[in-house]
DNA sequence: CCAAAAGTGTTGACTGTACACCCATGT
DNA sequence: ACATGGGTGTACAGTCAACACTTTTGG
C-alpha cells in the first residue's frame, strides 16, 4: 500500500508537475510521481503531507485526495494499492532538493512529460481533469498564487490550467462579481510596463461556490 | 483494508440506502453499510461488485469509487482503511435476502436513518453530496430508472435526490433539449390517470455533459 | 518613442424562471 | 363526477460572449 502525490504549480505560464527519477527497478531511470509506503501508524493524508514537505519543501498548501488505484498489473511486482492526492503549490514556495542525482525532484510542463513509470501518466491525466473541474467551482486558485497578485496573473493561472485563452474584460467582470478577492493598496513592482493593482484572496481556506466556469 | 458500498435506490419517492444490521462487535446491532475485507487477489472494484451481488442481488449497475477513508479512530479495533464505492440501482432490480436475521439488508430513507456504526453516517452524507453533483453533469439517472419511464418519473427521481421541487414545464424543456432520452411508442399502463408516454435513455453508458443543473 | 500590459462599457444572444389551463383516463 | 397527473407556451430577467481604444510605465 502506497501513497503518491501529484504536485502542481504554475511556472512560466505553464502548468507543471513535480516528478522524480526512479533510482530502483522496476522502471529504473523513468520518471514517477513522488510517493512511497506508509510509515507505521501513519494515515494516508499525513503521508501525503510528509511527501510534500520532503520533495517540494512546502506545507499549508491546498491538498485533496484524488483517487485510489489498484488495477491489476499496475505494478509488475504484484498487487499494489495506491491512494493518490493532489496538491497546488505557489511557485515561489517550492524548494527543490538541489542534489544532482536520481530521485532529484524537478518540475515538468504537462505538455511535454517524460516517460512515466507505472500508471502514473494516467494518474496525472486524471488529476488534471479534477483540477480543471475544481477550479470552476472553488477558490482553489488561491493556492497557486502568491499572497498578492494582479488580475492578469490570476487570468494567466486560469488559462494555464484550462488550456484556453480568456477574454480580459469578461474574466475580470466575472471574477470580481464572485467577491472572492479584494483590492489592496499594493502595486506591482519591477515590471517594465504600467504597474498593476494587486489583489488578495479574502479567504485562504478552501470554499465551494455555485460554479462559475 | 476493507471495501464498503453505498447502494442508492429510489422507492416511494424517497432516496434510500441499503444497510445491514451488524451481527458482531463492535457496534453490535447498529446499522452499517454492506462491506467487508478483500478476498485474496481481488481488486477493490471487484469486491464492490461482489458485495452488490451478494446484498442487493444486482449487477450491471452504475458504480463508482467514492473516497478512501482512513482517519485515525474510525474503527475502535485499530487502523482500518476503507475504500468506498457508491452504486445506483433501479428499485425493480433489487433482490433483498429474505432471512429475518441480523445482516439482513434493508432499505432506509435518507431522511430517517437508524443509528450507524463506525463513520458510516459521514460516508453516506458524502456519497449524497457526490450523487447530487453527479446528477448535474452526467446521465447517471439512467441507472435509477427502469428501461422505460415517463417524464414525471424522471422528474420525481431528480426531486428525490436533490431534495427540491422542480417546475414541470421547465424540467421537461431542459431535459429534452439535452437529447439524452428519446420518446418510445410505449405508454404507461395500470395507472389510474391519463397514461403517460414513455421515454428511454439513448445511451445506457455513463457519459458526461456540460452541466445542466 | 516603443513595447507591454493596465484599465474600462455596451450590445445582442442566449438561458433560466415564473406561471395556468384544459385533457385523458380509471375509479 | 372526480381525482390524478399529462400535456403544452410565453414573457421577463439575468447571464454570457464579443468586441477596441486610451493610459501608464520602463527601457
Amino acid at each position: 500500500m502506497t501513497v503518491d502525490v501529484v504536485i502542481f504549480t504554475i511556472e512560466g505560464g505553464d502548468l507543471k508537475v513535480l516528478l522524480i527519477e526512479r533510482a530502483n527497478k522496476p522502471f529504473f531511470g523513468d520518471h514517477a510521481l513522488p510517493g512511497g509506503f506508509l510509515l507505521q501508524g501513519e494515515t494516508t493524508h499525513a503521508a501525503a503531507l510528509r511527501i510534500l514537505k520532503e520533495k517540494a519543501g512546502v506545507k499549508d498548501v491546498y491538498i485533496e485526495q484524488l483517487y485510489t488505484f489498484d488495477d491489476k498489473g499496475r505494478d509488475p511486482r504484484g498487487p499494489v494499492l495506491s491512494v493518490t492526492y493532489f496538491a497546488l503549490v505557489p511557485p515561489s514556495d517550492i524548494v527543490l532538493k538541489k542534489e544532482k542525482d536520481l530521485q532529484a525532484p524537478a518540475l515538468y510542463p504537462l505538455r511535454r512529460l517524460p516517460k512515466l513509470a507505472f500508471d502514473h501518466a494516467g494518474i496525472i491525466a486524471y488529476a488534471v481533469r479534477r483540477l480543471r473541474a475544481k477550479l470552476g467551482y472553488t477558490n482553489a486558485a488561491f493556492s497557486l498564487l502568491p499572497k498578492f497578485f494582479s488580475l492578469f496573473q490570476l487570468q494567466k493561472t486560469y488559462e494555464a490550467i484550462m488550456g484556453t485563452k480568456l477574454d480580459k474584460r469578461n474574466f475580470q467582470k466575472k471574477f470580481l462579481s464572485l467577491r472572492l478577492i479584494a483590492l489592496t493598496d499594493k502595486m506591482e513592482e519591477g515590471m517594465r510596463q504600467r504597474p498593476a493593482r494587486l489583489y488578495r484572496f479574502i479567504s485562504q481556506k478552501p470554499s465551494e461556490l455555485k460554479k462559475f466556469f
